[in-house]
DNA sequence: TCCGATCGTCAAGATCACGTCAAGAAGAGG
DNA sequence: CCTCTTCTTGACGTGATCTTGACGATCGGA
């Protein structure tokens, strides 16, 4: 869920934002004022901050250049002054966008979904899996060696490879592995299935004849051991 | 150099950006209606858009429309309409900010470097890689060799090395280039990716027929090893 | 012990994908 | 208007990959 951090001194204005991000699925955080602010996102890592520059104890400007001194988490200003001065100061502490007062509910919730939009680019975990000598990785589509070099394989293998993989320990059955390899209408041609496990024995186990990880459950299926 | 597309019906408006952007040493490309801006963002790759809702030819959301469809270059949209439900729509089809007309150019430029900044943030530890004998420097949009010379890539040989090196290691699908750089009815056109594939190599391995950076996994896609 | 089912292995032809060459079309610049 | 670059499109030879069939080996049950 998404955490939001909203700052602002008008009790009102807080209860409204809260309500209506709640009301959206965000995780709501308010703070008063500038002080609580940096705490509050020193302790909860918000994803995206909401910032009134009108603050009772501080400058805005100053809450900004306090937060991305160690993180560059985004940032909307709200504020009552339009001045071109304020919004070129508050972009250049660091601020990501800039909405004066008043404003409407939905633009700031469609800016607030422009900005974590963008911010959403990274944080992919990418699992990587172990055979006998070699390295599944399976976000780079790659098979790798002790010694780092590379084995290759075919795409018919890879996607035989990756159901199994992806279902580590877990019994596979013959006609799931046809249906999601081959297709819907193959689903009695036991005869590729040996024909690519045995490929893939010869070029990922230690002892293609004996394997250990790559393991057939007769009449059944294939099974990842990891 | 930071190339931006400048989108509006308005000569003097696209006058007063082009000359303000360029002494901010902006590279400045400018369209008037939303064709022109489709085809020149397609061409010359703009590392941002500041882009006009009220064009002549066709709806300024359609135009982010037809943008998000391949690219996420920030886009930052300008509209003499402050009502709220313009500036939803279009924050809600992919634009990054909303500035309302009239504006001061001092905001404008913030708002630029404001949203350059985060885009360059997202995906920017590798600014330079060795291919062979020669850096591309992804940053510099330029391709040195060992002795300094330059070497010429075309835009489409640029953008097709450009998503491979970003992915360094990994396997990038015929598809996904296709898509990202010719765009969404390409997907199948894979002569395009063995003609360009070609050309690349020719100008960047050192023995193109066995190449050792830009690598074809066969029926899968490509992928640049570091 | 025999028998049937299932599996691993080998070997072939058919098919597909890739690299390459080449030529016309479209666009940019002078 | 002309020239040069770049993009698009088609075709072909080659090698890798897929498909298909066949043959022992192994195992469990009759």
């Amino acid at each position: 869920m998404t955490r939001v951090l909203v700052v602002d001194d008008e009790p009102q204005i807080l209860r409204a934002l809260r309500i209506n991000l709640k009301a959206r699925r965000y995780d709501v955080e308010v703070a008063g004022d500038g002080a609580a602010a940096l705490r509050l996102a020193a302790s909860h890592r918000p994803d995206i901050v909401v910032l009134d520059l009108g603050l009772p104890d501080m400058d805005g400007v100053q809450v900004i250049r306090g937060l991305r001194g160690w993180t560059n988490v985004p940032i909307i200003v709200l504020s009552g002054r339009a001045g071109s001065q304020d919004k070129v100061a508050a972009l250049d502490a660091g601020a990501d966008d800039y909405v004066t007062k008043p404003f409407g509910v939905d633009e700031l919730l469609a800016r607030v979904r422009a900005v974590t939009r963008r911010a959403a680019g990274a944080g992919e975990e990418v699992p990587a899996v172990e055979i006998g000598r070699h390295t599944v990785d399976l976000g780079a589509h790659a098979v790798r060696t002790g010694d780092g070099a590379e084995v290759r394989l075919t795409p018919t293998e890879w996607h035989l490879l990756e159901i199994l993989v992806r279902h580590p320990g877990r019994l596979v059955s013959q006609r799931q592995l046809l249906h999601d390899v081959w297709g819907p209408q193959y689903q009695s041609e036991t005869n590729y299935l040996r024909q690519y496990m045995a490929q893939l024995r010869r070029k990922l186990e230690d002892d293609p004849a004996r394997p250990r990880h790559l393991l057939t459950e007769p009449g059944m299926g294939y099974r990842f051991q990891p």
